[in-house]
DNA sequence: CTGCAGGATTGATAAATGTCAATCCTTTTT
DNA sequence: AAAAAGGATTGACATTTATCAATCCTGCAG
């Protein structure tokens, strides 16, 4: 079980892992598993704990004052999920994170994360290394949602995360593209 | 000179910057003045330089098919600036970066940066502290940019960056926002 | 099988936003 | 002081996208 997150790891750091390292790795993340449908964390909580994901689907998202939600991020197996500024801050966070499909995680708090961080390098140079590519993608994004269009924004998601397509309803595709389901699914017929 | 520029580091650092620390971090770094409209950047170069802005405006934008700009990040003194995946990665940018106002940089190179970064305590937890607190902010503008009208969008940099609004023409905030400077002027108007 | 629940699609219509062109300001240049 | 340039505003109109309501699917629980 901790096999796939170390090979995680070593794959995103360039030291490789001490057994050492491995032991402390494994003694910090704790096996936790979700329903369908459960929440890993809702809004006006603080998100205790960074996850690592190994099987399932999650999302995460706001709900406005309308009930309407919209959807910032989703996750799959081999993604980390967490409220980030909830999770560094110690603030309540905005977001919900639930599970789309059952899902299996494996859990680290701050304060052992911290401790890794400061003890096993190959964690802090994944950690550099996952910034660095969560900012790209985000400037990313950013950049898609102010100036392409709704037919365009969906295009550029199908080159870049198919997957998305395969594993969530086209109802969170819409919400994670920032458009109406009925406007998606025009979309998606007009595209033959 | 410099002396802006290390207190910015030491601001954003736990450890203070040795004096050792102090004078690698002034070899590594240049001085560079930019007149009104000089390029720092254009599409198809690499980003060579990561930037400290002494003092100044600038923006980064993409230019598309139809001679449209859509900017995705303004930045001001105590602001940094570069493609970070062009400079990270040696690949040609996407974006254009220019200076608004006039502007002074304190510019490194990658190597030079990787060096301070081994080297220097107090520029690695620089480091570290920017990144967390920009993917922090780079989802909250993907939240406002799926989730929020195009007044909401902007009431709500009016919150969070009311300094772009005296320091850019309202043309460019609209590109900032995602909208036309027409859509802008009415919202305005209507705001009251 | 049958019925239902969760989505997806479709049509009609409304609301938001973009586009284009004219005009109005201000500031800078000459 | 006049002219030019860069923005901002306004009006008319076009286009995109959202909203609402009615079906339509499809998989699965009884």
């Amino acid at each position: 079980m901790y096999d796939i997150l170390l090979k995680y790891i070593s794959e995103h750091a360039t030291s490789p892992i001490t057994e050492e390292g491995a032991s402390l790795i494994r003694a910090a993340f704790v096996y936790k598993k979700l329903r369908r449908k459960q929440y890993l964390l809702q809004e006006g909580d603080v998100s205790k704990y960074l996850s690592f994901i190994l099987k399932g689907a999650i999302r995460q998202y706001t709900v406005n004052e309308k009930g309407m939600e919209h959807i910032v991020r989703f996750g799959i197996e081999g993604w980390w999920t967490s409220d980030r500024e909830s999770f560094e801050m110690g603030t309540p966070s905005r977001y919900n994170i639930d599970a789309w499909e059952e899902t299996e995680l494996l859990q680290i708090s701050r304060e052992k994360y911290v401790e890794l961080f400061n003890t096993v390098p190959a964690i802090q140079e994944m950690t550099q290394e996952l910034d660095r590519r969560g900012a790209i993608a985000a400037q990313k994004r950013i950049h898609s949602a102010i100036s392409l269009t709704a037919e365009e924004r969906y295009l550029n998601l199908v080159q870049t995360h198919p997957m998305f397509l395969q594993r969530f309803p086209q109802n969170m595709i819409a919400s994670y593209l920032g458009i109406s389901p009925e406007t998606l699914s025009r979309i998606r017929k007009q595209s033959k």
